[in-house]
DNA sequence: CCCAGTTATGAAATGCATTTCAAGAAATGC
DNA sequence: GCATTTCTTGAAATGCATTTCATAACTGGG
């Protein structure tokens, strides 16, 4: 910057004034200053102005690849809400640091701020980290999370309408006329369990008699969730007519496993998924599901965040959740 | 810092030293710098650091979020790629900043190193964009990126061997018997003209006489697969028994389509698809498809880009690719 | 007991941009 | 024509950590 100072003629402060466009810099003096720097093809070193300045103009997104990877819950709607954040941060000018923690301690995220390595989070799935999370928002860290919010949340959290996708699909097998429910996912994320209310608040506000069962999946690989297909159906007797999955990749597989054992959707059974991935809709038989613009809860995320470091206190929120009749 | 060192009765650079594990610094000095440090919840402020060395250690990864998400192209594949970078880049301690670029000029990518925002940059997915990477590689810009490599290519690409995927396929089909081979995709990609380049290779060197076509799709949209598969069979008298197509999902939409057209996989066509997303297991028929390693890939990517930031040149390298059979 | 050689530590300079404060120049008012 | 604003601009201080260079303390050899 010194550089451009002496070839413009000017010292280093008229230089930075220029280049940020402050109102004091007398307009030949900015013109002049900005074309010797494009000449030069200089530009403002940002971790000195990070250091300098307060603010850092950097989200970090935590996103626990590990667990996603390797359970392969990769439906494409992680993906989306991280093309939502991206394309919002851009938008406002911030840049995005990809962080995949390690510990789920709240003293490795404090310590990205206190690095001034980024001015807030986004946490693109709370998992099982409630409490952490409570901890580093009630020690002032600015903080959003996709989920489902506990109801004394002290966070901001945005996520879609669980307890109504439950009941969408509830009301849906009650259409079909089914009356053998059984829910497949694992009840200890706070989403899942909360679509699961939603059915049963279907079923018990029914004047029919509904049985209702569970398949408590341990973990989300989809591997696993075939072989708990196929245990279910090894175990019990009776069988399910009207399935509603976590995903729409366990209902694939839950799909393909009843139809080895003989009940074919959705003459036999009927099946609701989660998330409408492309492929729902190409599926033998097309899957019904329910859908979450996850794209714009990402947008969501990064505005309220925003929002949250310029010190406001934005409310947690819900986004659109709808059921897609496909033909299961 | 300078309050660790008063508290520790050090001067600054003994607390930097010994923050850094410099064997400069006595073990005694450096436990009481330490405990210090820690019982007052001090960490060093990263932007000071990358200010002041040559290294910022932070990889900017490229990723065009727009058109993914547009198109929906949004097989996991991407996301292990992610995975796989942001893991190893983990491991080496380097911050990942996500970028979605805007322009598709080189002087864009070049700020963000004159900037010192990063040390170097992971493109995942060139696209159209080989003339612009290669101007940012003459520059100097250290470079890796997701593809195929033009024979003349200056950079670093890491990449399936997209002309294997192609010759699998054939070969998978010459063995079901088939004798009318349709390959979908977009050639315009250097990937998938590859892939149709092997395929082709298959067809020359047989003895059978194979008749070939192409759906060129001009856009990976995937309802435009389904869409391009309900035009081919509109206008086409002989129903090819025989398809390739880029994606998996790509396939299950072509598979869709052709059944209502009344060509049921596989009894009267085989398909083959690409990137084994977990769907392709469970559907219906289960998805004959070619493998790539993307998350090894990734973490490919990361580490040669890490020797080029060292000064290293490491070579282009290609990944495992192989054909999974399943009932297609 | 003195000199050379280690080892440990600190003062000051450095990297780069921004901000405060002061001052010079120009414009306005009376 | 002089006092007072209003614009512009620059010198110096600042943010934080690292590096160089110098100095102090200590060790061992003769």
């Amino acid at each position: 910057m010194a550089d451009i100072a002496r070839l413009a003629n000017v010292s280093k402060p008229t230089v930075s004034r220029a280049l940020s466009n402050n109102p004091l810099v007398n307009e030949k003096t900015r013109n002049r200053v900005l074309s010797v720097a494009a000449e030069h093809g200089y530009a403002v070193n940002r971790n000195a102005q990070k250091l300098r300045h307060k603010r850092t103009n950097t989200i970090a997104v935590s996103m626990d690849f590990r667990s996603h990877r390797q359970n392969r819950i990769s439906d494409p709607f992680m993906f989306e809400l991280l093309a939502g954040v991206s394309e919002a941060l851009g938008d406002h000018n911030q840049d995005l640091l990809l962080c995949a923690p390690n510990h789920n301690d709240a003293s490795a995220f404090r310590q990205i701020l206190t690095e001034r390595g980024a001015d807030g989070f986004i946490i693109l799935g709370q998992g099982h980290r409630e409490k952490m999370l409570a901890d580093c928002a009630a020690a002032g860290t600015p903080l959003v999370v996709w989920g489902a919010a506990a109801p004394d949340a002290n966070y901001c959290v945005v996520g879609s309408d669980n307890f109504l996708g439950g009941q969408l699909a509830g009301e849906h097998f009650i259409r079909q006329g089914r009356r053998r429910f059984l829910f497949v996912g694992d009840t200890s994320f706070r989403e899942i369990h909360e679509r699961r209310q939603g059915l049963k608040h279907v079923i018990n506000n029914s004047d029919q008699a509904i049985v209702f069962d569970d398949v408590e999946l341990q973990s989300f690989r989809y591997e696993s969730a075939h072989d708990a297909a196929v245990r279910y159906l090894d175990v019990n007797e009776t069988i399910p007519d009207a399935v509603f999955t976590w995903s729409d990749t366990a209902a694939m597989a839950f799909i393909s496993a009843f139809r080895d054992a003989g009940a074919h959707a959705p003459d036999d059974v009927s099946f609701v998924g989660y998330n409408d991935i492309p492929e729902a809709r190409y599926f033998y038989p097309p899957l019904t599901t329910i859908r979450q613009d996850t794209y714009q809860a990402g947008r969501m995320l990064a505005a309220k965040l925003l929002r949250i470091i310029d010190g406001e206190s934005p409310k947690s929120a819900t986004i659109r959740t709808e059921l897609i009749v496909r033909s299961t």
